[in-house]
This record gives C-alpha cells, structure tokens and sequence, in this order.
DNA sequence: ATGAAAGCGCTAACAG
DNA sequence: CTGTTAGCGCTTTCAT
C-alpha cells in the first residue's frame, strides 16, 4: 500500500499533523520531533504527495505555458526552446512544474487558457509571444489570471511583461553602423503596426538625428517577416538608391535583403539583422545580428509570473532583458 | 465562492454523486437526469476540479517529458521542438497533460523523474533519447514506472519505444546512391558502440552486398557527432583514396566531410548526411540528408504510452516511423 | 437509475 | 509546540 502522513505518524509516534507541519517546515516544530519525523520518513520512503497537497491548499505550483500557433519560425527560430529552457530553469529553482501545449491559432490558445484555469490545474500562465489586439491577454485579463508575457503587450499598466530594450537596441546598431562612417543607413521593419517595429523604429531615427545623419523615409519600409519580403522590400530600396548599410528587424528580412544586395546592388551594403537565428552565421557573408537572449526572456517571464504567485509586492510588473549585437561579416 | 460539484446536484435536484456520473458519462444515467445536470453546470458555469478527481481517481491524466541535457544541438537540431510538438498534438486529443522540464546532466535528470514519480504528478513519461547504458530507463524499469522511449534502447523487451528502422533508411540511402552509378561508397557514422550506428552500418553493408559492389573496410570509419570530426574523418579518407560517394549518420559530420572535399577532393563526391537539420539546406552544395519526421516520432510515443495507460493490452511495445531522403545538391 | 457515506492524502483552524 | 477535527472537491462502493 502506499504510504502516506498517516503512516509517517505513527511510527514517528506524532499525529499527522505535525508531519504536515514538518514537510511545510513550520517554525513552531521543535527540533528533535523534526528529527524524529524525518526518520520516519526515511524508514517508510514516505513522499508527499504533491496532489493531495494542491488539493488542500488550492495551488499546484505548476505554471501553464501557451506556445503560439504554427510558424515556419518555429522551428528555425531558437528563441522558442531557449525561453523554454529559461522558464525551467527558473521554475525548478522555485519548485515549480511547467506544462506546455501547441495550438493552431489563436481561438485554440484560448480555449486552452480556459482549460487551464477551468481545471484549476495551473496557478499561472506564460505567453510567449504578444500580438496585437491579444485575445488571451484579454481573456486573462478579463477573468483575472495571474499571467506573464514575454514581449511588452499593447496596454502594459495592470500587466506582467518582459521585453528587450528594443528602442536601445537598435540605437544602438544604428549608432555602430555610423561608427564605421556610414552614413545613409536604410530601415526594413515588420508591420509598423507592432510595437516592436515601432519602437526599433524610434531608435533608428534617433540614433541618426543624434549623429546628425538626415533622415530619408524613402530608405524606412515595412517588410512581412519572410525572406521573399526581405528580398523584395530591398530591391524596390535599391532602385531609389543605394544605401552604405541597412538595418532590419528581423534576420529573415536580412537574409532576403543580402540576396538583393548580391544579385543587384553594385557596391557592398552592410547588413544587421534581429534574433541571431541558427542561420545567421551561414549566410554569405555571415549576418551580423542582435542576439535577444531569449533564455534570460524566459527565466525572467517565469520569476516575474512566480514572485507575484507568491505575493512579493515590491516587484516591479516587468523587466527589460539586454541584447547584444553579434558582429558578422555582413557589418564589416 | 467557487462552483463545485455540491452546488451543481443542489440546483439539479440530485445527489452530487450523480453529478459525479454525469461528468465520468456513466451509462446508466437516465438521458432526462442528464439533460438536468447539464442545464445546472450550464447555469452555474460549473467546470469540474482536475485536482480533486486526480485525487479521487489516483490518475492525473498527465505526461511528464524529460528532455535531455544540454547539448549544442539542442537549439539547432529541430528535433527536440518537432517531437515536442507531436508529443502535444496527440496528448492534447486524448485530454493528457504535457509537464516537461529540462536538467544539466544524467544524474539531474534521474532526480526529475523520481520528483515525477514520487509525487504522483504524472501518469506516465517520455524519454527524449536513450543512451547507452541509460540510468533513466534503468531506473524506470526498476521502479515499474510506464514510460516510452524515443530510439530503440539496449534491451526493448519491456520497454515501449518508437523509432526509425535505421538499417533501412540507410540501406535505401546506399542504393540511391548506387544507383546514381557510383561504385565506391564511404560510410562514417557516429560512435559504433551505439545501436543507431550498428544498425545504419549494417543496412550500409547489406545494400551493397546486394547491389554486389564491394565493402571495402576502410571506407568505413567512426567520427564524434561534431563537424570538426567529421572533417578530420573525410580528410584521412581522402588520404587513403577518393570514393564517389558518402554517407554519413549525421548531419553535422556531414558538414564536416563536405569541408574537406571542397578543401581536398579533385573531383566532385556525392554526401548524404542524417536528420535533415535546419542547416543543411544553407551548405554548399545544400546537403541532401535523411528527414527521420521527429514530430512523427514524438506523435506516436505519446500514442504508446497514452495506450499502455489506458490499458489496451492488444498494442505493440514499438513503433517504426518512416524516413525520408531529402535530395539536394550534395548527391546530385 | 440514484442516493448516502466513506475516503483519496494532505492542510489548517482551533484548542490546549 | 502539538493533537483533534473538519474540510479541499470528487469518486465509488453499497444500498435501495
């Protein structure tokens, strides 16, 4: 038969309560029950039994998390498995579990959401992307959830984010590129409607007006996250003219702008792209991207999401992870 | 206050045992007491506690996912999220839950799936890969613990597992190749101590006996899972004599052999590398490389153990997923 | 076909 | 500091 507190209690001759309080580590237990209880313990091989106790005190210790919908960039983009190596490593240290599950699309991540909370089988959730106009956010929002989101949400006040620094980062770039005496340096963001691209945006600009370089809007476009967008966005720039360099938001857009470049463009371009994919390295020449550092994205989603489980109060509702430019040939 | 099964029967006219078969689909519920107890879990909103019927039931519908520890390739060998991925999928069909977490070394991860076991969180659990020798699977087999395996282990038995027919992907690689007319083939695979190499060499062997072209020893050799080994293994081989073709176990030895014949070879050998990684299509040439469909693979593990859980005695321990040659350049 | 009651294993007042 | 007792929300005999 399995053994449970019951058991324990009786050979360490003490009710089952006071086992309860020992594997809690209460305070108030004297030292030599403690010892006593432990024992016990040791000699029956007694483990609690972690669903009785979330039963008892209304709280798993397990963390829901909601992967988005099929992309090609799921598989190629390492940001997924390195946030999720982040949130593990996070929620072990915390004592937590992490479930995960796929969906097709937004309804279905919805519908999960529900499914978790419904059960009672997650005391919080992850996201691990923000669109616009999120409908789980709303939805958790709406009833009330703890949940977390990497990437700064369109209404970030009442709720739990990490993000990068985008507007730093790609001043940054843009600040290095000009570094190295270019001076007409082309944007390819994706849907200016996002916030990231808004805000990468806002870095490009300032960085130049900083530098004193003009700005010309012809050299700013807007691309789809995709390497045939990449490619065409920079051949229609190409035909106004050829910049000294261009910066992107995304290394798919980059790879696509590097082909233009090879095929078209008479002079070199320099070229930065975002995320440092596992591809980046293998272009030719090798990209130079901004490596997000989508581990520490995670670990601090999940420190975030647990802290505020766990009632810490003086914590702030979000955190900016660095990023770091990896210089390739592609910006020499 | 939250809605529970109480309230349900009280508003129903029943007993909150009824209640109970109504939501288990207890045959022999009368159609018009269930129409009632639907209405009321209706009018209250009512979702049953996955907790408390964990408890009641001694079953958390639950799948724990060890995955393994750190290596290189864990970020850029899509196998990890495509298995992931079907692990999910077919969970998420049969109302299982995924837990996963990620650990440093054997020893952690052993660890891991004693908390899994001993806690009662899961049901069941899914080894990412078997190793030589594998603690984890030694352990599983001690304790009694359903699990399932993917790649065949030492002694499959009594262990579930899915996997590849290795000895025939290579094997139809080998004729392929031969067919394309060439005559001297080069094998190099990982360690020969592990199972997916024998089996590979094996299917290597017999498809040229068949084909009646001669197996010449030293055409065959070991290299480590790494390009620089690779590289290393398929210079000594061109020091000894040029083949017309190689096929290799995996795709970074792959990488590693194409280095050196374009470094070395004068004339053109034909390379077939394993996994099908997100890499080998951007060598040059692209490589050709044997897709093993991990998502496939993680889809029918999940099937098998899901099934063990449910009891259906009838199935097999095993599974075979097909593979696919993926032509590129390198075996044109 | 349905209800009453005991119990899954642990926790948390409350009392002492 | 520790024991008693009543749940947490659901399932499952055992009656009827």
């Amino acid at each position: 038969m399995r053994v449970t507190i019951k058991d324990v209690a009786k050979i360490a001759h003490v009710s089952p309560s006071t086992v309860s309080r020992v594997i809690a580590d209460n305070p108030k237990i004297s030292d030599e029950t403690k010892r006593k209880v432990y024992l016990a313990m040791e000699e029956l091989n007694y483990h609690p039994n972690a669903i009785a106790r979330s039963l008892a005190n209304k709280s798993t210790k397990t963390l829901g998390l909601i992967l988005p919908n099929t992309s090609e960039d799921l598989f190629t983009n390492p940001f997924f498995i390195q946030a999720m190596r982040g949130i593990s490593v996070y929620s072990q240290k915390k004592g937590y579990y992490i479930m995960y599950n796929y969906s097709n699309n937004e309804e279905e991540e919805v519908e999960f959401i529900k499914k978790y909370i419904n059960s009672k089988w997650v005391d919080g959730i992850i996201l691990l992307t923000s669109r616009q106009n999120d409908k789980c956010i709303s939805y958790l929002n709406d009833v009330g959830h703890p949940f977390v989101v990497i990437g700064r949400p369109e209404e970030p006040q009442n709720v739990l984010w990490v993000d990068n620094d985008n507007f730093k980062a790609m001043y940054d770039v843009v600040t290095y590129l000009a570094g190295k005496g270019h001076k007409s340096i082309g944007f390819i963001g994706g849907p200016h409607s996002l916030n990231v691209t808004k805000d990468r945006l806002e870095g490009y600009r300032n960085a130049l007006n900083v530098r004193g370089l003009t700005i010309d809007n012809n050299l700013i476009r807007e691309a789809y996250f995709s390497e045939i967008s990449g490619y065409e966005v920079m051949k229609d720039i190409l035909n106004y003219k050829e910049p000294e360099a261009v910066v992107t938001t995304d290394d798919l857009i980059a790879f696509g702008a590097l082909k233009a470049i090879k095929e078209f463009a008479k002079k070199k371009i320099a070229v930065v792209g975002f995320n440092n994919t596992i591809l980046a390295p293998y272009q030719s020449p090798a990209l130079s991207s901004v490596d997000i550092n989508a581990e520490k994205l995670g670990y601090h989603a999940a420190q975030l999401l647990i802290d505020k489980l766990e009632d810490k109060k003086f914590t702030c509702n979000n955190f900016i992870v660095n990023t770091q430019l990896i210089e390739r040939e592609s910006s020499e």
